[in-house]
DNA sequence: CGTGTTGTCAACCCAATGGTTGAATAACGT
DNA sequence: ACGTTATTCAACCATTGGGTTGACAACACG
């Protein structure tokens, strides 16, 4: 499987989970550490630095080495990966849905047409 | 949990998985029968039926009633939703990427100018 | 009718996930 | 050097997920 896949794989499967997309949602606001992150939740640190882990091993966070005070930062670049592909099969499905729409009236054309014939 | 984020969770989750993405992405092509779709993979029909029921399940995939030839359809409504939810943070991150860019354009500023003084 | 085709259901297997607790590590202030 | 603080590692447990095979259901066609 090629890398771009993967990355796929991993970035859907992380923001899968609630906690994560939160997780997404307040580092959208400002980074933070997995600490402050954790205070929010309802469940052990251990767990909140889990989920920051999946984060970043799907390339959706990065951290900045400065231990101690190790922030967790939120990067776009997967994000771009995601949107590319969710925006190109959207684009798709609307375009065949409006043609089927098109189907729809020429058939509902036809239907008139034909009781017209009959009456 | 409300049941956007239920949507959500299923439709990243079903998405995370690579067969699924190309089942979406043949399906973008044209509408199929599970045994139609399941004839591109080395897997049992069972497993093609599995996957097109989770994709199902998170309302990205519809099927007629038509029995006997019941073809999968696309979906554009839960991408949508997807789609947006993505854009949101993308957008987001990177406005925090270029401010932080600029932040360090300014600090760098300030060291020529430290340096400039200092000769 | 019965038969073939198509799809789903059920039970099972194994790997991965999300959570727990407890111990270990790393950097900092004193 | 020492203890404090912040975070991760390790082991464990219960649940979910992707796959298998075998039996069943629904419908078209002879």
């Amino acid at each position: 499987m090629d890398d771009r896949t993967e990355q796929l794989n991993r970035a859907f499967a992380a923001l899968a989970d609630p906690t994560r997309r939160d997780l997404v949602a307040r580092l959208a606001v400002d980074d933070a550490t997995v600490g402050e992150l954790a205070e929010h939740y309802d469940m052990s640190l251990q767990a909140v630095s889990k989920h920051v882990k999946v984060l970043g091993d799907a390339g959706l966070v990065t951290r900045s080495k400065e231990a101690q005070r190790r922030p967790v930062h939120l990067d776009a670049d997967v994000f771009d990966l995601m949107s590319t592909w969710i925006e190109r099969y959207r684009r798709r499905a609307e375009e065949r849905y409006r043609r089927l729409d098109a189907l729809l009236a020429e058939e509902s054309d036809r239907e008139r047409e034909s009781e017209a014939e009959a009456s």
